[in-house]
DNA sequence: CGAATTTGACCAGCGC
DNA sequence: GCGCTGGTCAAATTCG
């Protein structure tokens, strides 16, 4: 599957340039691809499964990706029954230690939290905390910081989802990287299928907090049993209310 | 008993 | 026009 990847890839990636653009002449959803470095080193649970955010979240269906080992599974929003929110959560095919979260739609619904209600209806505020918040500004949660002030401008064809939180509504310790519509983090892993240090290499854990900060949430880790599971707890969510904003989000632009 | 998850089947869109 | 892939639905099963 991967012995003719790099002939392929290069269609590939132009294919999933094109189908930014089809999927938006097909359906002008909003996605948000949302990279998650799990890390879950602890031993005791295994370093995968998906990031719990602030929503319920249903699984509907699950299917093997094409060139990639891992299934993909489709989750919808159970928050609220009229909400059209939904997401996809796979794991990097050349990193089982990082998923890959694809947020489609936006939540018709203030979240559960006053926070997540605020990162919704108001993404910019909340974006711009981040930065004075953290005590290591690096380049990287600088550069989030701008993409923060410009957000998702990518969806002009969003007029369907008016907003959507360039946010991830994860918590946890993990590395996130979040990546617009724009660009596809398809497209990133394509072109370092074999070394996708591009993206992930900008996530070097040297945020000791973090880490500290993940030592309590080895029950949180627990709920990513599995990948297929995106278990909602109420106290884990007013655990990642208050450090909802620690973790960096890298936001790629285009 | 109710809700959530799992799994297979079906449908739509796109590439060749 | 055919085949492939992704996405969604629905029934069955499992868990709380």
């Amino acid at each position: 599957m991967d012995g003719s990847h790099s002939s392929k890839l290069d269609s590939k990636v132009s294919e999933e340039l094109n189908l930014e653009t089809r999927s938006k002449r097909k359906k002008m959803v909003q996605k948000t691809v949302v990279a998650v470095k799990i890390e879950a080193n602890d031993g005791k649970q295994k370093s995968e499964g998906p990031p719990s955010d602030c929503w319920s979240w249903r699984k509907y269906g699950q299917k093997p990706i094409k060139g990639s080992p891992y299934p993909r599974g489709y989750y919808r929003c159970s928050t609220s029954k009229g909400c059209s929110a939904k997401k996809q959560v796979e794991r990097c095919r050349t990193d089982a230690s990082m998923l890959i979260i694809t947020y489609t739609s936006s939540h018709n619904h203030p979240g559960p939290d006053v926070h997540t209600t605020n990162l919704i209806q108001q993404p910019k505020e909340p974006q711009t905390k981040p930065t004075e918040n953290s005590p290591t500004t690096t380049k990287q949660e600088h550069q989030q910081e701008q993409e923060k002030q410009a957000p998702m401008t990518i969806d002009e064809d969003a007029s369907e989802d008016h907003f959507h939180y360039s946010q991830s509504p994860f918590n946890s310790s993990q590395d996130i990287i979040i990546n617009q519509e724009g660009n596809p983090f398809t497209e990133n892993l394509g072109n370092t299928h074999d070394s996708p240090s591009v993206l992930f290499d900008e996530k070097p854990l040297s945020y000791p907090h973090l880490m500290t900060f993940s030592t309590p949430k080895s029950e949180e880790n627990d709920f990513y049993d599995e990948l297929e599971e995106l278990p909602t707890s109420s106290s884990f969510t007013s655990f990642m209310r208050s450090n909802f904003f620690d973790e960096r989000i890298l936001v790629h632009p285009s």
